[in-house]
DNA sequence: AGCAAACAAGACCGATCTGTATCTTTTGAA
DNA sequence: TTCAAAAGATACAGATCGGTCTTGTTTGCT
């Protein structure tokens, strides 16, 4: 009942008090009695409270960007199906019906936010989420025809982001379907190889 | 050298260090010695640390909002332009060439990222100011022609916000072109009246 | 069964947090 | 010029922070 368990413990309570309510304002203290966890689990798993969160990220990075590569592996009747799947997916996050739990807007923008010097090594691990995502989809992109597929890709990307601040701000699943409808005029356009 | 005096240097070192560092990462004592104010100056003006963020958050509405405004007050060839250049706003914003100050992203975001829970008065005034935003957009829009402005409204604004969290995050202005390309694609497929 | 590592629980430390109180100096207007 | 309000400076209180240490129990492996 240890090996990887209490470390994986951790990181369970960790990401839900950081997700509900930010980095700064949760306290150790907290993540451990709400996990049922000593202090010194803890600090036998992690040098620090820093090291957590970059912990956490690494982890909400494989789960995050594990379920939209699932999304984007799919079979759909053409390119542009594939790409505007992603936005049925952000629908499915906003409304909690996502394996990625309540929605409380993206933890890697919550890091860049309470971290904002760009130096910093918990910024970095949010950026470089947020860099793979878009290398998955310019991948996606590319197979399916689509010129200048890594263009393609960061405005996917920008729309994605986009609805993500506004579902979180204003509390409501709309800017998946705005952003949607966004992607779609865009693609309609996008000139395409074959 | 009292009356408003004070109160405005409280907000104006606030949002400097709000800016640079988030909102739970400040502490008090930090905004009055960088501001040269005691500290029953500040509790003399706002009853406590939310109240002074909530002032911070309205000053800043009114700035870069009225910002914003300025923009798209201006005159341009075709509504097309007059939309667009809220996206050469953004790049001049992301390069620090803005009236704003140097860039951390966007503040309202970063407030919603650290008050994530809807009911949360800092949380609603960050919302308050994106619908503001919005709306402004709207009435462009609308004055320009274009059909379901609102809905369009809301597009650009999801563009806006995705690249002021991507260039955030990436810390490059390189998003303020790709979200400009990506309305600009957009618009020229857009109804309009006449 | 035995043993060493991992664990829970919690006391403890120094630093820092928000907010209050005190005292002296400065300000602005009559 | 006078005087009350405002402001600077600083000490202080109580709570909470991240992190260390100790004690006794449980776990997993041989």
């Amino acid at each position: 009942m240890s090996r990887p368990s209490r470390r994986e413990d951790l990181i369970e309570s960790a990401l839900t008090l950081f997700n509900a309510n930010g980095f700064h304002a949760v306290g150790i203290d907290r993540i451990l009695s709400e996990g049922g966890l000593a202090k010194m689990t803890l600090y036998r798993h992690f040098p620090s409270k820093d090291a957590l969160i970059l912990g956490v990220l690494e982890a909400r990075e494989k789960s995050v960007n594990g379920w939209f590569a699932g999304i984007l592996a799919a079979s759909y009747p053409d390119g542009e199906a594939r790409l505007l799947a992603v936005f049925d997916g952000l629908e499915s996050w906003f409304e909690n019906r996502s394996p990625l739990g309540p929605f409380y807007g993206c933890l890697f923008v919550k890091a860049s936010a309470e971290f904002p010097q760009p130096g910093n090594t918990i910024h970095q691990a949010a950026l470089e989420a947020k860099l793979a995502f878009v290398e998955m989809v310019a991948e996606a992109a590319a197979q399916e025809g689509f010129k200048k597929p890594r263009l393609l890709a960061r405005e996917v990307s920008i729309l994605k982001e986009g609805a993500i601040v506004m579902a979180h701000i204003q509390g409501t699943s709309a800017p998946a379907s705005d952003a949607r409808k966004a992607a779609k005029s865009l693609l309609a356009t996008w000139p395409r190889k074959n």
